[in-house]
DNA sequence: ACGAGCGCCTGTCGGC
DNA sequence: TGCCGACAGGCGCTCG
């Protein structure tokens, strides 16, 4: 599920709660209990649950697709990877089936970081850099314009989609976004990063962002079982439309493999880039 | 510096 | 119906 307007929907959802259930804003962590131990990534998991417990929650943040939650004494880190999800219930409640991790609140309320898949991780850190510390910047980040975003795509050289996938190059963008924001821009996801002009990059800037900004307010995107009530599924352009047509020009979309990844692109719109054709 | 391949996991779907 | 491979919103690792 999680890309970064995912993990921004559920950020929203824990920090103003909803209506059947609270905000975990400054509630106390009682303690935590460790269901699959590889969830945890660190620190160990007797220190992890004696340090987590007591703590209260001070804010709930975000970076990248990383979900921060600053502690009275520490951070807690959460990624969701493929297929990770919090949620906010009733102790009391019965257990849903992929419980990793549970947060126990005051008073009565438990956190649940639920994941199918169990790539997702937890961190509990002093020092939130160290698991951040390598993100590149936050694509709403307004010090990042189009000459700064030119600028970095021509301080590598590679293909323009696995870059923007990269989360030392920029932070949030995963498999959908990227395709959607790439036919947002015109731009072929195998085009070299230094064929891109200043004119090009500025609108791929604005196509993230659009992009990101409107799956934001969808409430992200939910497809097959893994499902968060946001239904930007509705409104995408090309992931997951093999054959369909393009909603500029009608010619049907592609399904390529770039970097292992399904790949979804408009031919006609997203041009074949110079450097391919032979 | 970059890309391919693989491991980590469970669930779903399409084809036979 | 049942089985089996392909595939899935991510990322870290090794190896060329």
């Amino acid at each position: 599920m999680p890309e970064l307007p995912e993990v921004e929907t559920i950020r929203q959802s824990l920090r103003l709660g909803t209506p059947e259930q609270p905000s975990i804003l400054g509630r106390k962590i009682i303690n935590a209990e460790l269901l699959w131990t590889r969830s945890l990534a660190e620190p160990e998991p007797n220190e992890f649950l004696r340090r987590i417990s007591g703590q209260v929650v001070k804010g709930v943040e975000r970076r990248g697709k990383f979900l921060t939650l600053p502690l009275s004494e520490d951070w807690l880190l959460v990624h969701l990877r493929m297929s990770g999800d919090i949620t906010v219930g009733a102790i009391g409640e019965p257990h849903g089936t992929h419980e990793r991790v549970m947060f126990n609140l005051e008073p009565g309320w438990r956190m649940a970081f639920i994941d199918p898949r169990k790539f997702g991780r937890v961190w509990l850190v002093s020092d939130p850099q160290k698991v951040l510390g390598a993100l590149g910047p936050e694509p709403f980040d307004e010090k990042l314009d189009d000459f700064r975003f030119y600028q970095m795509l021509h301080s590598v050289n590679r293909r323009l989609k696995p870059t923007l996938m990269d989360q030392a190059f920029l932070a949030g963008l995963g498999n959908i976004y990227t395709d959607e924001a790439l036919n947002r821009a015109r731009l072929h996801p195998l085009a070299s990063t230094s064929s891109i002009m200043l004119e090009d990059a500025g609108r791929l800037l604005r196509a993230i962002r659009e992009t990101l900004q409107a799956a934001i307010q969808r409430n992200g995107t939910s497809i097959d079982w893994v499902y968060r009530g946001g239904d930007f599924q509705k409104y995408l352009r090309v992931y997951g439309r093999k054959d369909q047509a393009c909603p500029e020009c009608g010619t049907p979309i592609v399904k390529i493999v770039v970097g292992q990844r399904g790949t979804y692109y408009c031919p006609f719109c997203q041009v074949v880039p110079e450097e391919m054709r032979i």
